[in-house]
DNA sequence: ATGATAACCGAACGTCTGTTCTGTGTCAAG
DNA sequence: CTTGACACAGAACAGACGTTCGGTTATCAT
């Protein structure tokens, strides 16, 4: 069913790992021992708890003792955690950028638009709590190599360090904008991700409100160029 | 912990239904009646019996009956399936594109570089089967409006449909590169995602190599840019 | 008052489930 | 041949677990 080099690993023991992903994947909990034997041609269940044993050694799978199907497969073999981010609404130059109220947490909110993102998926040093989406609209942001329907993970964030991207609101100009911020002397320079082009200043005693840091930029292909 | 809007759900539904989510998130496998009774101050597992009962009616949650720790959260508040999409290796200008044997499955392959990508950000027409990833180097890509660093996310295919955005390799040029791809009256037009860019046109007698549909592109800010 | 209904509790029952123990056959080292 | 490690089977046990049932309380329309 599927290639695999055994690394040390018997036909039982790929068995039962693949048992057990198959299991889980099906009824999003995990088998008893027996079920385990019943699939596998196991037919003591002392002969499955003796598997288990090894492959727990070996640190394929965790066990729960004493727990009834307290058996899962360990760290990358197991399904990802996902994180559910809100799409709080569009970015395009013209609008403003959608408030969020910090106090509420948004997760598990089913109704709202969403993103499901792999833990993994994120920035290794970002947490994951707190992020919110924005789909972008129009194709103000292609000097942030982003485009129409492009879908933005951003934090929170009110200030920002040097050479981060931040999704900026100008009250200058009335407009919204994605561009890495970098504090000089007495200015800001918010510089667009596409090198050919070139930066604007803002100066330190204008108005620039950063709405919060770029975590991760999303695509899709959904339909093809009508051009 | 954590505000909602309850929709005709009290209370105890609540606290079930968080319990239920963290305890899984926690342990991979969901708890049992009396433990979800214990944390959530109910005495009784005739009542958390109740209680799930009513859920399972109102559709937010799934049981197999007579099943220790048969309970699941239903559809999206469970944990989205997610995809691990192995990275096969770089994608550049000057640099072939990495070959893929279709008939191995890379599925499940922990050693190697992967991506894990919830079935649900795929573009919804997409099985989700046979894809592969490969990670941009260099800016020669910018003109598809991808950046060094970027993670693309293909089908394998060797034709296209107008509009597609393809990966091809241009042995004319002796060059890989992403683009929307056209077929013309006798020649193939491929278009730059930046449309303040020129096509590249290759006559159809000479050689083009489609090695596959670009399915997403996934941008992380992992480090600040250093100008 | 009355009855219906929903929310809740405690106990008991039977089965599901992990664990443990005894025993068997195999195979290679001594 | 003996020994010991290993893979395996079956049975039995204790506790975990889902289910069911009798009973209590509070609310509310009749």
């Amino acid at each position: 069913m599927m290639v695999r080099k055994s690394k040390g690993l018997g036909e039982r023991h790929q068995r039962i790992l693949d048992f057990l992903l198959e299991y889980q994947r099906e009824n999003r909990y995990p088998p008893s021992i027996r079920e385990i034997g019943n699939k596998t041609g196991i037919t003591s269940t002392s002969v499955v708890n003796y598997y288990l044993d090894q492959l727990e050694k070996k640190g394929m799978i965790e066990r729960d003792r004493k727990i009834s199907r307290g058996v899962r497969l360990s760290g990358l073999n197991g399904s990802p955690d996902t994180l559910r981010i809100p799409i709080l609404g569009p970015i395009a130059a013209g609008l403003p950028l959608p408030e969020l109220d910090p106090n509420v947490s948004y997760m598990n909110d089913s109704e709202a638009n969403a993103v499901d993102i792999a833990r993994s998926l994120l920035p290794s040093k970002e947490k994951g709590d707190n992020l919110f989406a924005l789909e972008v609209k129009g194709s103000s942001m292609i000097d942030a190599m982003i485009n129409d329907g492009d879908i933005v993970v951003m934090r929170p964030a009110s200030d920002a360090r040097n050479g981060e991207m931040v999704a900026v609101w100008l009250p200058r100009d009335n407009e919204a904008t994605l561009k890495y911020f970098f504090k000089e002397k007495d200015r800001y320079r918010l510089q667009p991700a596409n090198p050919t082009m070139k930066p604007i200043f803002v100066k330190k005693s204008e108005p620039l409100e950063i709405k919060g840091k770029v975590v991760m930029v999303i695509r899709r292909m959904d339909k093809p160029l009508a051009v």
